[in-house]
DNA sequence: CGTCGTACCGTACATTGTTCCGTACGCCGT
DNA sequence: ACGGCGTACGGAACAATGTACGGTACGACG
């Protein structure tokens, strides 16, 4: 079943060879071998999408080891390489011929290694988890539970400068890889043994976790459409304001008051950092009350 | 600048011109005109992905009224068939040439009438929020701000459920238009003279938003994901659990606690349910607050 | 040194949004 | 009634996508 259990083997691959291969701009010269019968047309019924597999994603989250194959391919370093697509020029950049161009491989190599591109972001959403905490516990030992929300909330926002792609990616029910555990692990953790039931701590958590990256969000969409537009984001409503007035029918009072309000400058802070601090506070606030409820009832 | 002000006339279309129109399958066979010279490449350069056209966006959502074209086409027509084609089989099965397909139109006649299909999605956006409250006062009229923000939460997880494409959005920053306006000119009436700052107002709107977004979207995958695999989320765990645990390795003892059990069923709630109410009662609390420490104060 | 599994990958295909441009409908002025 | 012209219509082509299919050849192992 999928090679889940892989075999563990120490073996280490003799560095070097893959660096002496043969660039691929003479692979393509070589004169292509014509195919003798044109393929039958296969009926567009049977093109349903693919389905996930979730099974064999699984057995690759959770490889151990490997040895780089032929060509010097190795998963990690086509994930790697994803990533660092996805980073520099975002996540419809990110093409399977491109990644294989850029990895010096054919496009169709590729799925050697990996089922397709559904679960190659699946898998690079796990690696970009990677080394997000230091060790499960260190949310944790942020001296009491505020501050190891806080803690929390700033390690997935850096998460999400990182790597703005996974803004894109509507992340609900992943596939459960190994830094995914570890993060959840961490934290879940900060909240436990404060007094929460089960159910509770997986609420607050969630909580946490959405408003994090709703923040994120916007403050992203925000980025860019003022690197797409060239305006700020006050100077994109005051563009704005008028040709809506001009064209608006019906009135908003309450919104029109508060709607321009809520994107101006507060100083020292932007818009977007008192959002997201806001949310956050309001997750300690939450535990902060279920907490008092607890004791008093003891 | 494109017709923004329309010039209002109120001439009514006489009816009944375009349903008589051949259908287009004749039009089809209609043998096709040859292109003379043969059209020369274009730079992939050039080909930079095209720009949304906010002004452009924001005539088109604020029209006023329209008469069908020659092939009976409306701006209003278009939209309602993309949102049914949506709403019956997701967005993803929502193509040009399909809706024009569905139309009866040549799929290329969709430009006249539409810049392209980001803005098409723009407008179906604002056009499925109509109705969405009978008029701006709605939700105030609940007794209390609290009714007034769970009637609001409610109304926001029906659209949800009617239009569940609106879940792949990931609406931040959308053009305004009429009935986007009139949604959150009555979601901030219910916060309006209670005691409440314009910020904290926009804050708290905001977040119960992303609260029932998240929500919503949690459910939506979930419906999804069952839908696929014929699974059960209980039933998925089921399954999963096992094959994870051979898997995994490392030790994960609060998540594997508390994991498994936030995914089982809470009679007579369900899970996501209870994650709705949840985070619904989280910003009833969060306003309650707030207006406790006004009162307070004065 | 053969042989066989499998990594590699060229080719083709369906499908997408959209550009380009020719066509023809029908409103308006004469 | 008619002629001209603006504009709605739409066919063909194109670039780009993910990936199915099947041929090729590398290299480990007998």
């Amino acid at each position: 079943m999928y090679g889940i259990g892989l075999d563990g083997s120490t073996e280490i691959w003799h560095k070097g060879t893959w660096m002496n291969r043969p660039t691929r701009e003479k692979a393509k010269q070589k004169p292509p071998a014509k195919r003798a019968v044109p393929v039958p047309k296969k009926a567009p019924e049977e093109t349903r999408s693919r389905v996930k597999d979730d099974a064999r994603t699984l057995a690759l989250l959770w490889r151990r080891q490997e040895r780089p194959a032929r060509s010097g391919l190795t998963l990690s370093t086509i994930i790697q390489t994803a990533i660092e697509v996805a980073d520099r020029e975002g996540l419809e950049a990110l093409s399977m011929r491109r990644l294989a161009e850029i990895l010096n491989v054919g496009t169709m190599s590729l799925y050697t290694h990996v089922p397709g591109k559904a679960e190659l972001v699946d898998l690079m959403w796990d690696a970009s988890l990677d080394g997000l905490y230091a060790d499960p516990d260190e949310p944790k030992r942020q001296p009491g539970y505020r501050a190891g929300l806080e803690f929390v909330a700033l390690r997935n926002r850096a998460l999400f400068e990182a790597h703005p792609w996974l803004l894109d990616l509507n992340i609900t029910r992943p596939v459960i890889g190994p830094n995914a555990a570890a993060k959840y692990e961490a934290e879940l953790r900060v909240l436990d043994g404060i007094g929460l039931t089960d159910l509770e701590i997986d609420a607050v958590a969630s909580q946490l976790w959405t408003h994090v990256f709703a923040s994120c969000r916007w403050a992203e969409e925000e980025r860019r459409a003022q690197q797409e537009s060239g305006l700020t984001d006050v100077e994109w409503w005051a563009r704005t304001l008028p040709l809506l007035e001009s064209v608006m029918f019906g009135d908003f009072p309450v919104a029109s008051r508060i709607g321009p309000k809520s994107n101006e400058m507060r100083l020292p802070e932007t818009s977007t950092q008192h959002h997201f601090r806001w949310g956050v506070e309001v997750v300690v606030q939450t535990v902060a009350s279920l907490v008092r409820d607890r004791e008093a009832q003891r």
